[in-house]
Parts: C-alpha cells; sequence; structure tokens
DNA sequence: AAGCGACACAACCGCTGCTTT
DNA sequence: GAAAGCAGCGGTTGTGTCGCT
C-alpha cells in the first residue's frame, strides 16, 4: 500500500547537501512525524518515506558515525543470536546507531563469520501491540500452544509448574503477560531502552533473562534456573 | 590509465500494523 | 466493521569507492 502522490513528482537516488539542510531544517522548526507532508512544505520533492529514512538514519541528532567498536559489534552478534533479525530491536541497545546500520554490518561484516545456519523453528513475526489488553496472550513463535497457558494460576504457581513442567518456556512466557498486563504495562526492562515498554516487546523481559544468561558466562545447564532466579529474585518482587 | 570485481552503505521497495475517518 | 492514510520494519537494490591486475 503506497500513497504518497503522483510519484513522477518524487525524486529519488542520493540526497544533495541543500536537501539534507532544507529536512534538517524543517524538522527543526515542524518536529518529526507527518512525514508525508514534509516533501509538499518543506519543498522538498520527496517521499515521506525518504524523508523519514534520511532523518532517522542519516541527519537525526546523536548518530554515531564510524566504524562499530568491538564492543558494539560483540553486542550485535549476540543480540542478534538471541533475537535474529530484529533489527530495530538491535539498533534500540546501541545508542547512536541505526536499524539500518546495524543491519548493514551484520550483512557485510558478520555474516561472512558467522558459521552458516538457519534460523531455528518459524520466522518471528512482527509485533503487535494493540491486543495486550485482550484476554488472549500474544504469541511470536507458538501460535499452537495456547492451550498450554495455566490459566488462572498465580505466576508463582506457573513458574512452579515450568520447573516441573516441559513446556517452561511457554509457561513463563505467560506468566509475564499476566504479570504485564495486570501492571498497566508500565515495567521497564533493565536491558531495553528507556523508551521501550515490556507491552511493546512482552517476550523482552524473559528474553532478556536469558541474554543475560547467555551473554554473561552461565552455562546452558543453568538456562532455566538462572531465568527462574531472575525472575523471582529481582523482577517479580519490584511488581508487587 | 583503464577495466574489473569486491565491498560498504545509502536508499528504495513491499509489506504489515496502527490510527483515523 | 471497513477503508484509507500513515508509520515503521526488514529485505533488497543501487551506487560510490577502493584495490588489484
Amino acid at each position: 500500500m503506497e500513497r504518497e502522490g503522483n510519484k513522477q513528482e518524487l525524486k529519488k537516488g542520493p540526497w544533495k547537501p541543500e536537501e539534507d539542510l532544507l529536512l534538517t531544517r524543517y524538522i527543526e522548526t515542524h518536529g518529526e512525524g507527518k512525514w508525508a507532508t514534509v516533501s509538499k512544505r518543506s519543498g522538498l520533492m520527496r517521499g515521506g518515506k525518504s524523508c523519514r529514512l534520511r532523518w532517522k538514519n542519516y541527519l537525526r541528532p546523536n548518530l554515531k558515525r564510524g566504524g562499530m567498536s568491538e564492543e558494539e559489534e560483540d553486542l550485535i552478534i549476540r543480540m542478534h543470536k538471541l533475537l535474529g533479525n530484529r533489527w530495530s530491536l538491535i539498533a534500540g541497545r546501541l545508542p547512536g546507531r541505526t536499524d539500518n546500520e546495524v543491519k548493514n554490518y551484520w550483512n557485510t561484516h558478520l555474516t561472512k563469520r558467522q558459521p552458516q545456519q538457519k534460523p531455528e523453528g518459524p520466522k518471528l513475526k512482527r509485533r503487535k501491540l494493540s491486543h495486550l489488553t485482550d484476554a488472549q496472550p500474544i504469541y511470536h513463535q507458538s501460535p499452537n500452544k495456547t492451550d498450554e497457558l495455566d490459566e488462572g494460576n498465580d505466576i508463582q504457581t506457573t513458574i512452579k509448574g515450568a520447573e516441573e513442567g516441559s513446556n517452561a518456556m511457554t509457561a513463563v512466557s505467560h506468566s509475564w503477560m499476566d504479570v504485564i498486563k495486570s501492571s498497566n504495562n508500565e515495567i521497564q526492562s533493565q536491558w531495553l531502552p528507556m523508551d521501550v515498554k515490556f507491552y511493546e516487546e512482552p517476550y523482552l523481559p524473559f528474553l532478556d533473562s536469558r541474554f543475560c544468561i547467555e551473554s554473561f558466562g552461565v552455562g546452558a545447564e543453568n538456562y532455566w534456573t538462572g531465568s527462574l532466579s531472575y525472575i523471582l529474585d529481582d523482577l517479580y518482587p519490584v511488581l508487587l
């Protein structure tokens, strides 16, 4: 779906310095957003998408230019292992870096170094935000496991079940969903950027615990112990 | 100097999801 | 509820640069 006016009138290709200046001045005056109107009002004969991309990826203040540091590279690798090609999420953990930059860096520098492997399981789907207020839980990976939710149980019971049961990931994730829904979506993860809340990525708190474990040296054999301990000891008390 | 291929990254495209009417 | 408009995401392509022959 593309409705941005007459395409014949829209300019394409590399941006010129004067166009950058025009766009920067416009945004400094009017602020970000309403990209569809930027073209008309700023005098730029560019589509809204093009303006948005140029601003977000190149003109926006506080962008970090230049090569990735070893720390950034390491974080990208670990985050990609965890999240897959969720470039915007990965970039969100790298201050001053854009999703496009991270994606390009991955494709040009890091893919060669990574062992050739296809992502396991179904492809991660784009998140859906609005239905968290619904009764139905959200699934990114396992849409066929709805019936495994321990409905009506509190988090302790569910986690206990998870510890004992075979599908711990599902149970813990569902517990998180319940906690998140009952907390007015105001929880912040220590691993998320400040402007991203749990309701935007309901699995992230859970994934965060896994991220901690995988990234900071806890072995796979301690995965569940570590996850549950993280949730119970560090996060769950805060929510009560 | 010219031709060529590899590389890096900016920009575009198609699609999905959210909001508004 | 449906349709339209818009914003954002990830995949892909286009283009400039560099090094090698």
